[in-house]
DNA sequence: AGCGTAATGTAGCGACTGCTACAAGGCAGT
DNA sequence: ACTGCCTTGTAGCAGTCGCTACATTACGCT
């Protein structure tokens, strides 16, 4: 025992769920088939069946440990300084989500999405709540004295979102351009 | 010869199209494998491979097909007069693009847009030439005298996306709310 | 020490994947 | 009638899929 090499020690759930993260992150729904994601996390498919029971599950557990995982990240992230302006906060987030480091998950979004519109089990779900989650961070995040934070961050999410959708799928441009005629 | 029950005739290309883009509207990208696109277009796995060379190249083509489609649906259907404000313009689309004919289409939509984030061969380049149509045809339908025109366009195209997204993941009124906060 | 349960490896099943080799029928031109 | 291409069917390959049966090891409790 104790063997440096491969010194893996129980695997739990909890140890499995953040490389099976890394690998959903990095390779798509898609590519989350039980012997990679397995292969990912240094077991068998056998054992991740153990674990999770079925596969549906896995990928159930799975969605829920990311969506809050970039909750986390948004609330790490972007949290400090209230700003000024609606111009001013939808700029930060553009900014943040536009980052390269979002880019795996702006891409694994699109795959839950798509899982979304088809009602693949567990999908909408962990879509709602990661839209839940980023509407009521908008909400909290509008300036001071704004007339109507609600709507104003449901406007926000339309935008930005709408613009997301536009860069991944090469019109960036037309995105931006969207948000400049927009009247704030 | 004329066998009433399968009087299938030549098969070309042209022919195949339409049945192919149909099931891939009913079953979405992942169900787009060979055999069940060949049954339902009336021929064997064989032969698609014959017609198209691959699968990458069939499916390069039917992207572009149901792209066209898509284009000349838009223009058919919402065409004719032409919107007093930018409000009724964007009422009109939102009630033609979410209408439940539009709902394969929606659906199909995400998963292009998913396999554009992914880099899949073929897909962005549809997925662009339908935002660019759209585009194209939205700022020709802007109301006579409107300010900013192709801003105004790009704008209401971010919003309209935003808006389709936040419903297919169940929040439709999210983006409901966000379109009525907006000043258009 | 013995026993029961938890954890893990090995092998395999039946279905499906894209694709190909081979052979044969059909039809056109000579 | 013969030749040669266009078209099509049958069979199969090597790989992946989710999942399971069976066996073994590891470990805690009495």
């Amino acid at each position: 025992m104790n063997d440096p090499e491969k010194s893996q020690q129980k695997l739990s759930k909890e140890t499995l769920l953040p490389r099976l993260a890394d690998h959903v992150l990095k390779h798509g729904m898609a590519g989350a088939s039980l012997r990679p994601l397995a292969k990912a996390a240094g077991t068998s498919d056998r054992m991740l069946i153990y674990h999770f029971g079925n596969k549906e599950r896995l990928i159930s557990e799975l969605l829920k440990f990311i969506a809050d995982a970039y909750s986390q990240a948004l609330d790490r992230v972007l949290s400090g300084t209230r700003p000024k302006s609606r111009q001013e906060l939808l700029d930060r987030i553009i900014s943040f989500t536009g980052g390269p480091k979002m880019e795996p998950f702006l891409a694994l979004w699109w795959d839950i999405v798509a899982g979304s519109a088809r009602d693949v089990r567990g999908y909408r779900h962990a879509a709602q709540s990661v839209m839940s989650h980023l509407l009521e961070w908008l909400i909290e995040q509008m300036p001071e004295g704004d007339p109507d934070p609600e709507g104003g961050a449901q406007f926000l999410l339309t935008l930005i979102e709408g613009a997301q959708m536009l860069s991944t799928v090469g019109h960036a441009k037309v995105g931006r351009g969207g948000i400049a005629a927009a009247r704030l």
